[in-house]
DNA sequence: GTATTATTGCAACATAGTCGCATTAGTTGG
DNA sequence: CCAACTAATGCGACTATGTTGCAATAATAC
């Protein structure tokens, strides 16, 4: 496993990613990368870099995955339950800083917590 | 704006709800429902179940959006923020009690917040 | 019972993502 | 530097979830 061979395209998706404030869909990707990386291209990377825990991964509205560079992750111990913020006018995603304190629940192993806010962010809300 | 007809569809959405005691996505309603109901036909009363505030609606894994009866929420104020909890071994989701304290963010205005929690159930924890 | 119009079924479409396979191109060893 | 190995890529076809236009059907009001 892991990100093995140094590509232009894996080095086109990376710097997207370290250029981006806010998180990144594949959609997003495509259109910030040059015309001639392939769709499935980026699918395939995104995966890989997933895997590696390079990115993370969560779900924003309209059924769409975004991605962003993990930060606090260490290679051993993954923690991705911070909250993640989308605007509903623009339709931006950013990571936030807060940390989600997951509940415990007695009926259920809870192994992970997936947190979206959604509202206004600072741009569309003047 | 509203529910108005009365129709064999509408009745059999409506039960397969009150009988199902997890979230049900457009996918699990036509299993439990009669072949001959349509799929768009499931899909717009769900879309129209959930503008009359009579279902509530989130994204689960595997990008898909789950329904479940609102039983805290008021006609006039809705409260969408408790927790779902999703089995990531049968893929189950259920609609939790736990409320969610939405955090201020003093850069973003939060209208909703959408949590979702991975893990194991009961059933498959054995 | 008839008129009105919400609801439905159908088929075609849209979008996000996946997959098999042949080709291309990093990387390693000599 | 060159050849061999194989990861990565491009392509096209495919799947899954959901949407839409339109004509037919059926619930409701009179």
């Amino acid at each position: 496993m892991g990100v093995h061979r140094k590509t232009r395209n894996l080095e086109l998706v990376l710097d997207a990613f370290r250029n981006a404030q806010e998180a990144l869909s594949a959609q997003l990707l495509m259109e910030r990368l040059p015309a001639d990386v392939n769709r499935s291209t980026i699918y395939r990377l995104l995966d890989r870099l997933e895997d590696d825990g390079v990115v993370h991964s969560f779900l924003a509205s309209e059924n769409v995955k975004f991605y962003a560079l993990c930060k606090e992750c260490t290679q051993s111990g993954h923690v991705h339950s911070h909250a993640h913020f989308q605007c509903t006018s623009c339709s931006q995603v950013v990571c936030l800083e807060q940390q989600v304190t997951v509940p415990t629940l007695n009926r259920y192993r809870v192994d992970e917590a997936q947190v979206l806010l959604k509202g206004q962010c600072a741009t569309c809300m003047r």
